[in-house]
DNA sequence: CCCGCTATGTTCGTTATCGAACAGACTGGC
DNA sequence: GCCAGTCTGTTCGATAACGAACATAGCGGG
């Protein structure tokens, strides 16, 4: 009576999580996409986990759904910046297809979810055969690079103030919630500045009413408030990901 | 005996510019090259000449023998900041094989010489196929993310001393000249400082005997001495790109 | 050879960010 | 319900870089 439909519905309704809500996932045809499901393994992604590490061989590339990744440069003296966050709109592992072998950056847990990931020798095979999967690997790539050309115009140019807002902005953008989970100490981490700076910082915010803030949470409370405080940059990243991404 | 070889080593010796200057290109195998060589236009380049303009969809990829170009980043409020130096190492036009028709980026030739360029059309074409020649420029392509990466780390973390040292170091390895032909004001831009720092730090320099410089020009004299004063950033880019390279 | 332009030098006060040190407050686990 | 650990708030002085204004000096074209 009930449940005639078949399995597949049900499996639709049930099923928690798709390769598709990565988007370059999403971007490719019928078919790649098929192809690749199989080499594709649902992967938990804990906040605070090492995704990559610096001068080592990656053992796979993630495609983000829930989670966000931070990608960090690490000085001698250990201070950071985040060079680029990837979220749903991108993938982890550049340098698994553009032939470098290892990475420079260390890739961190900062938003907790799921992703996708696939071994790498399957994922560089994929890539040199051409078509619609390279494509759109390498037109990520790009607009991930024309955020680390602004970000480094960003660290040169603008406050910490103007930074932060940028970097909420950014975050909100990769995540449903409107409220963000982690402490003021890792901001400062990921835009390589004082946690006394961003304390500071989030207080003005806070009493602008652009956001709220309790221990370890941040919430934003007025998004086009923000991105009046915020630089250029938020915008002209986020234009450019939606151009390279159509 | 030795000389046993034909007209081709009278060519050699007698052709004042050779695409094989490129380090790029003179990786490519001898058929490719020799497929490509056709296409290759050699190409003067003009101090202070507009290479690329952001937005705008060049028609060119530019291989540099003894130029060098710098892409910039310029801010709303016309601030500017280098991102990269392309020179014999490079290509400028990564966005071309990419996919996204523009660049973010503004390209001037910094150090007047020498370059072949291609037309896009071409270029992409050649790129599609694969091959050796695409994984040279995918390489070379993740090697200047990394040169971003460090440099947004850079910019946050060093002071002007310290990246005015790396900065002359990085131009040094791409002429063959002690000497540079560019102003302070020139530098600060590419900085992104203002002139009276690069002022203040190369007087630093000079006094301590590492550098010596005039209305226009400046030239190493202590080139290890400069290195010691300089931050890792040099050395790690410089060693991610002989290791690319490879 | 001189004039004008442009590059460099120098000064001043101002500002943002740093670095260190410590106080208070929240939260999670026992 | 308490305690330990962590996160946040606040202070202080130090410093690097800024912004503006002006002085000097070298170079190249007429």
């Amino acid at each position: 009576m009930h449940k005639r439909g078949t399995s597949l519905s049900g499996a639709a309704t049930t099923a928690p999580h798709r390769p598709q809500q990565n988007k370059l996932l999403a971007a490719l045809t019928a078919v790649e996409l098929e192809q690749l499901v199989p080499h594709l393994e649902g992967f938990p992604m804990r906040l605070g986990d090492l995704v990559y590490e610096p001068g080592r061989q990656p053992q796979y590339a993630y495609f983000p759904t829930t989670s966000i990744v931070s990608l960090h440069h690490v000085t001698e003296n250990g201070a950071t910046v985040e060079t680029t966050g990837v979220g749903n709109e991108g993938v982890v592992g550049i340098s698994l297809f553009m032939g470098g072998a290892t990475t420079s950056s260390s890739a961190v847990v900062q938003t907790a979810g799921y992703a996708y990931r696939i071994e790498h020798h399957t994922f560089k095979q994929r890539f040199d055969r051409g078509g619609h999967l390279q494509q759109v690997l390498l037109r990520y790539t790009q607009a991930m690079m024309t955020q680390i050309f602004q970000s480094a115009a960003c660290y040169r140019h603008h406050s910490v103030e103007q930074q932060l807002s940028r970097w909420l902005l950014a975050t909100m953008d990769r995540v449903v919630s409107k409220d963000l989970i982690l402490t003021q100490e890792l901001v400062a981490n990921m835009l390589g500045v004082r946690r006394e700076s961003i304390t500071e910082a989030a207080g003005h915010l806070q009493s602008a009413g652009l956001i709220r803030y309790r221990r370890g949470h941040i919430s934003v409370l007025d998004q086009t408030g923000l991105e009046a405080r915020a630089c250029e940059c938020y915008g002209v990243v986020k234009r450019e990901l939606a151009r390279l991404a159509s």
